[in-house]
This record gives C-alpha cells, sequence and structure tokens, in this order.
RNA sequence: GGCGGUAUAGCUCAGUUGGUUAGAGCGAGGGAUUCAUAAGCCCUAGGUCCCAGGUUCGAAUCCUGGUGCCGCCA
C-alpha cells in the first residue's frame, strides 16, 4: 500500500445564491473535506472546489423585489457562502461563481462548440406555462396539478417558445454502455438504478435557453437567448480548472479532470448522471469517475420544510458548535450523514449520544487515561517497548490491518466506516488496558520495564489511530499532537510512513490537559 | 398512474452465490475492577427475520400475491 501521489478532485455542487445557507450545504462541503483532507494526508495531489451559482431568474427576481442589481444580490450572498466556509474551517482550494469573467467565458465557449457540433439546435418548446409563476411546468406536473397553477390556481396556458435544445436523446445508449462499463460511476447503487430506470424510459432533447429572464450567459450568436442556468453551472466543474481556456492561470489545474467525485444531493441527480455526461461526451471530454448523490437530513423524524420551519440553519449549528465544538460538529456530519440511499434523521438526542459515546467515552477518555498514567508512573515521559508485551497483542498487525481499512473506505467516500475503523484502534487501547492493568504493574517497580511496554503501546496506537482521525477531528487531533511533542504535517502527505507502527521514538513528554472532549450532560430543563 | 427499492433485537442497521444455536453498534439490566471524563472492561438481551402461499432435503436469504414505508418520473 504506497501511496502513489495521483490527483484527486472532488466537487460539491456550486450553491444558488437565491438560497440560505443550511444543513444541506454544510453536510455535502463537509463531507467533500474530510475527504478532502485525507487525501491530501494521503499524499495525493487534492483539488477540493466549491462555489456559487449565481444567474437564472430568481436572482433576477430577488434584486428587483429589493431594489438592487442582480450582481449585487450575487456579490452578498456568494460573501455569506464563502464565509460560511472559513466558519466551519473548509479546506476548499478555490471558490468559483458562476458571474466571474473566467467562468462566462469558458461557457460561451463551450456553448459555441455544443452548436457547432450539432448538438445544440434551435427548435421550438411547447409546454403548460404558468404566467403567474413565469415558468413551464412539465406534462406530468401540469396533468397532476389537473392544469392549474399549484401557486394561483389559474389555469396552467398552452404556450411555445423559441429555445435552444441540446440533443440529449442521442447519448441514450452511450450513457448506459458507459455505467454498464463502469459500476462506480453512479453512487450508491439505489441511485444508480434509478438513472438506469430513466435512461431506459428514454431521453427527450432539453431546452438549454431561456428568453424570459436576461440574468445568465447570452447564447453564443443569438443574445436574446440565455443559456439555462442548469448547463451554465453544471460547467464549472471544467471553468474553475481553466479546461477550455490555456491562457486563464487556472489552466494549469488541468491535469486534476476528469474528477473524482462530484458529490452531490439527490434532487439533482439527473443533471449531474445524464445531462452533464452527456454535454461531456458531445464535448468529448472524460466523465467525471464518480456522481455521488447522497440524500437528505431530517429533523427529529420529520422533513425539513418552510411550511414547518424546521431547518437546521445557520444559527442552529452554530449552536452545536458552540456547545459541542466544531469537530463534534464534524464527527456527527461524518460518521451519521446520509451518505447512503436513505435520509438519516439529525436528533439532538442521537447527536449527544453520539457525541458521548465515541468522543467523550472512547477516543477522549482513553486520551486521558493513557496520558496520565504516563505523568503519573513515568514523570510523563514516553519510555522504549524493551520487554515483551504482557499480553502478547499483536500491535504492528492490528493498527495496520485497521488503517488499512480505514483508508480503503475512505477512497469509497465510505466516512463512517473510515472513522470507526480508526476508532477500532483505540477500542483496542481500552481493551489492552483492562488486560494488562497497568496501573497494578506500577506498583511493583522491578516491573518497569514491562509497565513501560505497555504505556508504549497504549500511546503509539493512539498516535496512529489520531492521523487517521484528524480529517474528521483536525482541532482536537492536532491538539493531541501538541500534548505529545509532535509537529505533523498533515499536508505533506506522509500518512502511510508515520501510521506504521513504532514510529514514536522514546523521549517524548505527554502532557495532560482538559479533556478533550468533555462528556456532555443536558442542562436540566425544569 | 408508471417504474424501482425496502420491511431483521427498544433504536440505527449488517446479513456473502439459500445450509449447523440470525449478528454489530447504541440504549437498557447485571458483574468484576479503578489508570481515566461515575468513563473503560466482561456478561446478558431469548427478536413470528412484515403477512399468506410456493420452490427445495433445507430459506431471513429464491418465486407469486398482499400490506406498510420510501424513492424516481427532466
Amino acid at each position: 500500500m504506497n501511496a502513489v501521489p495521483r490527483s484527486f478532485y472532488i466537487t460539491t455542487p456550486i450553491y444558488y445564491v437565491n438560497d440560505k445557507p443550511h444543513i444541506g450545504h454544510v453536510y455535502t462541503t463537509t463531507i467533500c473535506d474530510v475527504a478532502a483532507r485525507f487525501h491530501r494526508f494521503l499524499g495525493c495531489d487534492v483539488f477540493f472546489l466549491t462555489g456559487t451559482d449565481e444567474h437564472g431568474i430568481k436572482v433576477e427576481k430577488s434584486a428587483t423585489d429589493q431594489g438592487v442589481t442582480p450582481q449585487e444580490i450575487a456579490d452578498r450572498n456568494a460573501a455569506e457562502f464563502e464565509s460560511v466556509m472559513g466558519l466551519l474551517h473548509m479546506t476548499n482550494d478555490d471558490f468559483i461563481r458562476t458571474t466571474q469573467p473566467r467562468h462566462t467565458s469558458q461557457v460561451t465557449t463551450l456553448v459555441a462548440r455544443l452548436i457547432d457540433s450539432g448538438d445544440v439546435y434551435p427548435g421550438e418548446y411547447e409546454g403548460w406555462y404558468d404566467e403567474g409563476q413565469e415558468e413551464y411546468v412539465t406534462d406530468t406536473k401540469a396533468a397532476e396539478s389537473d392544469y392549474k397553477s399549484p401557486v394561483s390556481g389559474k389555469p396552467l396556458v398552452k404556450a411555445k417558445e423559441r429555445n435552444y435544445f441540446f440533443r440529449l436523446s442521442a447519448y441514450q445508449d452511450r450513457l448506459l454502455q458507459h455505467i454498464d462499463a463502469c459500476p462506480g460511476f453512479i453512487r450508491p447503487e439505489a441511485r444508480k438504478n434509478e438513472v438506469l430506470g430513466r435512461l431506459r424510459d428514454g431521453l427527450q432533447d432539453i431546452p438549454i435557453s431561456r428568453t424570459n429572464f436576461t440574468w445568465g450567459i447570452p447564447v453564443p450568436g443569438d443574445e436574446s437567448h440565455v443559456i439555462y442556468v442548469w448547463v451554465d453551472a453544471l460547467m464549472n466543474y471544467v471553468t474553475a480548472i481553466g479546461l477550455v481556456d490555456a491562457d486563464l492561470p487556472e489552466s494549469a489545474r488541468r491535469g486534476y479532470w476528469p474528477a473524482q467525485f462530484h458529490v452531490i444531493g439527490k434532487e439533482i441527480l439527473f443533471f449531474h448522471a445524464i445531462v452533464w455526461p452527456a454535454v461531456l461526451m458531445a464535448l468529448g471530454i472524460k466523465l467525471p469517475e464518480c456522481v455521488y448523490a447522497h440524500s437528505f437530513w431530517i429533523r427529529e423524524g420529520r422533513k425539513m420544510s418552510k411550511s414547518l420551519g424546521n431547518f437546521i440553519d445557520l444559527p442552529t449549528i452554530q449552536s452545536y458548535t458552540d456547545r459541542f465544538g466544531l469537530d463534534a460538529w464534524r464527527w456527527f456530519m461524518a460518521t451519521q450523514g446520509p451518505l447512503g440511499a436513505t435520509d438519516a434523521d439529525f436528533a439532538h438526542s442521537k447527536f449527544v449520544e453520539v457525541y458521548n459515546s465515541e468522543l467523550a467515552n472512547t477516543l477522549g477518555n482513553a486520551v486521558n487515561r493513557v496520558s496520565n498514567m504516563i505523568n503519573r508512573y513515568q514523570d510523563g515521559i514516553v519510555k522504549p517497548a524493551v520487554a515483551p508485551d504482557p499480553a502478547d497483542f499483536d500491535w504492528p498487525g492490528r493498527t495496520a490491518a485497521h488503517v488499512a481499512d480505514s483508508i480503503d473506505r475512505m477512497h469509497k467516500l465510505d466516512l463512517s466506516g473510515s472513522m470507526h475503523a480508526a476508532l477500532s484502534i483505540v477500542r483496542d487501547v481500552n481493551g489492552y488496558i483492562d488486560v494488562t492493568k497497568p496501573f497494578s504493574v506500577a506498583k511493583e517497580p522491578e516491573r518497569a520495564d514491562e509497565l513501560a511496554t505497555i504505556l508504549y503501546n497504549c500511546i503509539e496506537a493512539i498516535r496512529i489511530a489520531s492521523l487517521l482521525l484528524w480529517p474528521a477531528l483536525p482541532q482536537k487531533m492536532e491538539a493531541f499532537w501538541q500534548r505529545l511533542g509532535l509537529s505533523i504535517d498533515p499536508q505533506a502527505g506522509s500518512l502511510t510512513e508515520l501510521a506504521a507502527w513504532g514510529g514514536l521514538s522514546a523521549d517524548h513528554r505527554v502532557t495532560t490537559g482538559d479533556p478533550l472532549f468533555p462528556r456532555w450532560k443536558e442542562p436540566e430543563d425544569e
């Protein structure tokens, strides 16, 4: 298992500036951040991208309502999204905005290419139009609402519009072939099946231009149309690395393509797993390796919705990071989140349960008891393991297995599995202490060597676990390293070397301190 | 309505190509300890594996029907 330096490009969707940041945005970004940190530590050349989607009718309307320009709305809200990334210590390498010239210029180039190749052609769109909302609704939705506006109740009208269409239908077979050839292309499995189902139903060409608003990128050669926000937005994944403009400074990043992961929410699967790959095929650009569509958080068993007003918004998130610490929040996101096909429940009691059980009782307590014993019995000095292990525990083998498991799972974006593999090293330590009873051995001075061996094994195992845990718990693990007198730079990418057994030299001084994760007791409510 | 998924211990879920006493984590109960954040460790939990048929020497694991929940339908 040698970490061959290899590029690792991971993306979040770009967030729509007309929305307020909430747990959905924070979750996706945190997932990517943990994966990005882990891969940097492994020595991969990581490019982690996020950003904002700033065009479209909704932004234009908000601007009109507020009496400002759309760009002002975009600037203000993009700044808020970006500040959230900082607040949560996200390590994104860039933050792309769809109103930036570096983006718009390349989108223009790409769409022009599609027009040249005939993959985008002018046509006529006919459908049910909601005059109040100024938008078309699909035939199925129109039928569901009895051909009336779900908002105003007024009848929908059949309207025609000249549009530019993308020849999506032409890519149906190739998409099926690709999904067949690359089983990991769409994950998790349930999402892949949904895509396959839709492909079997057949694809129609889709309109990719609009004329009912102007806040967007003009269609090259026809300024009366703007490019549909979705096509505009999807292209950020290649414009951020300057894929089609060699003159841009970003073009030095072109080697990152194809991306390893597009991490998205399940609501935008169609665009990422069907439209985007088809557009890339049309452009002759390689496809990303994996589109990973996670599910949603629900709250205390109920869906989050506007009508219930129960969104986990930024203030709510901050109330958790304030009380439990940023790392605890990240841990819950990474280990309990909806990476699978079903939604995950954000329940306060569950948060406390996981925090106390895994972080306070298992990890924090292990760090505490071991460093305390080293201080108490050995004046805080780590001594070499010269005596044979009284428990004959295969530490090198066991830790190596867990390290390999943790890394393997992270490659598959199984964050929970990866973190729990790391935590099982700590569980081993807790069990080992019980068997070897260093606190009893310490009572017999002639067994000092045996004691030193036991304590070395404990602290060394925790050290190895801390490396794997760092991507999810950066602040606390760095604090732990400081107590151990270690200077570790995860950016240096030497995780596998550092995680080899015996890496901790003797003579390190271990200091004790406040518990890393103080046990949480629910305040007595009256 | 069409297509698809799922239904396993209080909770969240594992259960490989059907095969001896159905598993894990958390919670709960009990026990022996004390280095530690009253944490850790050990033991226990007797659950119709949704229901009814069927295939088979044998099914939680395959098939049919039913019911519940969920997802997708640009």
